[in-house]
DNA sequence: ACGGAAACTGAATGACTATTCATAACGCTA
DNA sequence: TAGCGTTATGAATAGTCATTCAGTTTCCGT
């Protein structure tokens, strides 16, 4: 309704502020003229500013979750399948909206206290479910029965995660998406030749 | 010399200081007030707070390229030895000092101003580092022939990065350098069952 | 022991901004 | 359309801190 409309209007602002100035570069003031209200109003919809930041993890994690979980749970083929279509939709959430790749890759990472804040909540079920497909694959034989199903969602992440931040340093017109299937291909056979 | 002494020894004081409140909260006075000086001489070594920021992370970066170099210029085996060893000196050097991986990890990416300003300088030389071991390991025939050489280092540098945060993060007392192990052989196998 | 240069000090300055709150506008119901 | 709760406004508040610089101390060559 109208309330959550406006709240996603204050977001939205909000991002592209931030994206552009850092965090601590952008004032209250800022996001609220970019949103078209007052700067008392962002306190009717949020907290305060940490509280704003927050939020907007929050929501963009949920989709991606929500994602991430219609693959796992979803009727797809084996895991080396689900692990590659994991690994597009990583890529390519990030890759169509650069404004918010920039606060996930940068913004998000200012203080030891906000990072914790945050891998409590959102990351840590987002690793949870690669964790599952990687124990799916030991399950249909196709990865190997030593693997540590956690320890290797960790990995798949840093791999993504990497990928993202040096797609958003790099000015250049790639798409991020275009990186899926060597990533994919790496993390699956590894770096030795066969 | 004296001199180069008490700027190392301000540059520490703020390693301190900044990994327990992060930069923001960090104030001047409370790296002065720990480091022994008055406010007024930091700016007698440093221009301003963020050239102190990035002098640290340079002297570090300069330790770690050096060391990385003799990894990669000396006469170790083959790639794959070379590989094994930068993935245990990258763990080791961030495994031992937790501050300075805080550092690391969370306060260097405050904003994409000072990401970039970073990964101009110190991060480029060292993934290209990791780019010669692959493109060696591709000359002797035990690397996929079909890798991109700087794709790879990246690949390899993400995951050492994620090792790292996810140390930081756990407050257990895990000894960072002990995933290294786990880390070559997933990154050489990859994930597929032989 | 002297004098000038170099290094250091820390209080004062000048900005900047998150948050609050008294006041105003809105919108719905009867 | 009068009345009343809800929502919005934006100027004022209350701090916070990086940075400067006039004055002091230390150092060192003679």
């Amino acid at each position: 309704m109208r309330r959550e409309e406006k709240r996603e209007r204050i977001q939205d602002a909000a991002v592209l502020e931030i994206a552009r100035r850092g965090y601590y570069r952008t004032t209250v003031s800022n996001i609220a003229r970019r949103a078209g209200v007052a700067d008392g109003t962002i306190y009717l919809y949020f907290k305060n500013k940490e509280d704003l930041l927050v939020s907007i993890f929050e929501s963009a994690m949920r989709r991606f979750t929500e994602q991430a979980r219609q693959i796992v749970e979803g009727d797809v083929r084996g895991a080396e399948e689900k692990l590659r279509r994991i690994v597009g939709l990583h890529l390519s959430l990030l890759g169509e909206d650069r404004d918010l790749a920039v606060i996930f890759q940068v913004e998000f990472r200012h203080t030891l206290h906000i990072l914790e804040r945050l891998s409590r909540s959102g990351i840590r079920e987002y690793m949870a479910l690669i964790a599952r497909v990687v124990e799916q694959g030991k399950e249909e034989g196709v990865f190997r029965r030593d693997l540590d199903a956690l320890f290797a969602a960790k990995v798949v992440f840093g791999i993504l995660d990497e990928m993202a931040t040096d797609w958003v340093l790099s000015r250049k017109n790639t798409r991020l998406a275009s990186r899926a299937d060597p990533v994919s291909d790496l993390l699956l056979g590894g770096l030795r030749a066969s």
